[in-house]
RNA sequence: GCGCCCGUAGCUCAACCGGAUAGAGCACCGGCCUUCUAAGCCGGGGGUUGCAGGUUCGAGCCCUGCCGGGCGCGCCA
């Protein structure tokens, strides 16, 4: 068996079941390969830490009892001081417990690797392009925004512990008609501003903002620019100026990105046309009607997709297909685009169209978040940007902090919908689950604190007498610690960040079930002031626990909290 | 009309991808602070997993049909 640092106990006993299963195998003569090895978290106590239901598998190959192949196989199995003897249960599961010596070993692996613990290497050959938010610059971002950047954010941030190189990109539309609705309402709200009794436009854009921006204009350039028509020199000093209001919220928020990517730049460097040449020259081009398609429905969609309009203009989805083609250019292996589900209908076409460029589909992962409704006292309230009717971002960081906006948005997958209630938002008692782990950590905190007061200062691992740690509850804590590698494994494969905010919420469960047994039991308190070695293996014991705490919340971005 | 997603406790959501007795939080009821942070813990009530079939050792999960909700369906972006 291999060092136990580089190993999670889980591994170790996957290690144990599928040697068990070989020897097993070879005995009766099988003539069958060993089958993926399984091992599950069962929902009861009484089914052990780890459960395997593989005998259930193999008994119709086997054409033997399942319960008789559970017994075989653990009977296979090599002794190990990590778990108990395996239990077989019908109709044929096997159970493993952990046993005490499994607290000293995670412990010490927890410790030994410090920061890096629950990260990994598994994807260490890839590199990922999270691309997010991409909401075009005609407005501050609102609440919705917040929820798909925090998702992407945090994605990314598994991606990265997961081994992954990964890269951050905002991706805007710089060349559409929106863009130039935004140069035409501020152009107005400039005129405004001067005292022109301009009438405003159908669709303008009739945020507050806009207004402001025009006043800001005007008293900049004074009438310097009442002459000008054409829209683009108020695009462009619009878009700027909300671009950097953007970012500033997204800074706030703790979001960094790596590029701003403006559609315009496709145009510009020709990557629009190289990208309907390849496609041209796989032969995935066709002309019909005076029009270009794109032989999507050979690749699932519903129907082929128009590229070039008979006017010879490009549909929308022409640069974007070249934007894909080219974040496969710079390298990257995995893209993740994290979307609005209302363009759901948009996700065929474009994994349509990667395959058509010789892609694979799984390389390219949409993340559909669903729409943010927002309650403020029980009330409904619509959410539109044209209107300049919404909660924007920034109110809500202002309202209700960072860490707790954060939490909330990861407290759901990001394709339910979700209901953001203000006043639970700003409730800082027990509703609000991100305390209910922001609490765990402080306690560990709080925890040395008490011993160091009482003299008796945790004083690093290396001397702890870990053997000592031999409680349930301390067993029960080392089993969910144990599982944070393999959570962010898993988180990444599944582009799901909602599987670490409820790990951590599993992680706190066994921590203040934990610490309150102390209150009813002296003898599993943490600190004890008449034995000092048991203080020591349980403050490191504890040191592990906070260190997983602080990393997994990291990953969410979310502040460990010293104190409350 | 076609396609995608969803339907689980009064409410908000889980269920680790087909496993054992469907779990949490909120709300409700009852217990636990002269001792490490009660923003916590322990216990209780509450379910025909929308309905009806099917697949198999086993279905909340897979298949078919129906009911109900959301979204999408342009040579728009």
């Amino acid at each position: 068996m291999s060092d136990i640092l580089n190993q999670s106990i889980r591994e170790a006993v996957a290690d144990l079941l599928r040697a068990g299963v070989e020897n097993y195998l070879k005995s009766a003569g099988a003539q069958i390969e060993t089958p993926e090895i399984t091992l599950d978290l069962p929902r009861h106590a009484d089914h052990g830490d780890w459960a395997s239901s593989l005998p259930l598998r193999l008994a119709k190959p086997l054409k033997k009892n399942p319960f008789d192949v559970a017994e075989g196989i653990v009977a296979a199995m090599p002794a190990s001081d990590l778990i108990q003897p395996p239990e077989v249960a019908r109709p044929g599961f096997i159970n493993f417990r952990l046993a005490s010596g499994s607290i000293a070993h995670l412990v010490r692996r927890v410790l030994a690797l410090g920061e890096k613990y629950g990260h990994s290497t598994v994807f260490n050959k890839e590199r990922v392009l999270v691309e997010f938010v991409s909401a075009n610059p005609t407005g501050p971002l609102h609440i919705g925004h917040g929820r798909g950047a925090v998702i992407g954010d945090t994605l990314a941030r598994i991606f990265a512990a997961a081994g992954y190189g990964v890269s951050r990109e905002y991706y805007y539309n710089d060349a559409g008609v929106q863009m130039k609705t935004l140069g035409e309402s501020l152009r107005i709200r400039y005129l405004q501003a001067l005292g022109e009794a301009v009438p405003f436009i159908e669709n303008g854009y009739k945020g507050d903002y806009m207004v402001e921006l025009g006043q800001k204009l005007a008293a900049e350039r004074g009438d310097s620019m009442k002459t000008i028509t054409d829209t683009q020199p108020f695009t462009d000093y619009a878009a700027n100026f909300i671009i950097a209001l953007i970012n500033e919220d997204l800074e706030r928020l703790r979001i960094h990105f790596d590029t701003w990517f403006s559609e315009t730049t496709l145009h510009k460097d020709g990557k629009v046309e190289q990208a309907l040449n390849e496609l041209e020259s796989r032969g995935k081009l066709y002309e019909q009607d005076g029009a270009k398609w794109l032989a999507s429905a050979e690749y699932g969609d519903e129907k082929d997709r128009v590229v070039i309009k008979s006017d010879g203009n490009y549909t929308y989805l022409a640069p974007d297909i070249a934007y894909h083609a080219y974040k496969f250019e710079r390298g990257f292996t995995r893209l993740v685009n994290v979307l609005g589900a209302d363009h759901h209908g948009y996700i065929p076409r474009l994994k349509a169209a990667i395959q058509a460029l010789g892609h694979r589909p799984d390389q390219l992962d949409c993340v559909l978040v669903q729409m943010v409704a927002v309650e403020r006292a029980g009330e409904a309230m619509k959410l539109s940007t044209r209107a300049g009717d919404f909660i924007t971002l920034k109110e809500v960081l202002d309202e209700i902090g960072v860490d707790v906006t954060r939490f909330l948005f990861l407290t759901r997958t990001a394709d339910s919908q979700m209901v953001f209630d203000f006043e639970l938002a700003k409730d800082t008692s027990m509703d609000n689950p991100v305390y209910y782990v922001q609490y765990a950590h402080a306690r560990c905190c709080s925890l040395a604190r008490k011993a160091e007061e009482l003299g008796q200062a945790w004083a690093g691992g290396e001397a702890a007498d870990l053997a000592l740690l031999t409680a349930p509850e301390e067993k029960a804590l080392a089993h969910q610690m144990d599982r944070f590698p393999q959570i962010v494994v898993e988180a990444a494969t599944q582009a799901e960040p909602v599987l670490v905010t409820s790990y951590l919420r599993d992680l706190a469960t066994a921590f203040h079930s934990y610490f309150t047994a102390g209150n009813k039991d002296d003898s599993l308190r943490v600190v004890q002031a008449d034995n000092a070695a048991l203080t020591q293996a349980r403050l490191t014991l504890i040191a592990a626990l906070k260190r997983t705490f602080a990393n997994a919340l990291d990953l969410l971005g979310v502040t460990p909290l010293e104190r409350l």
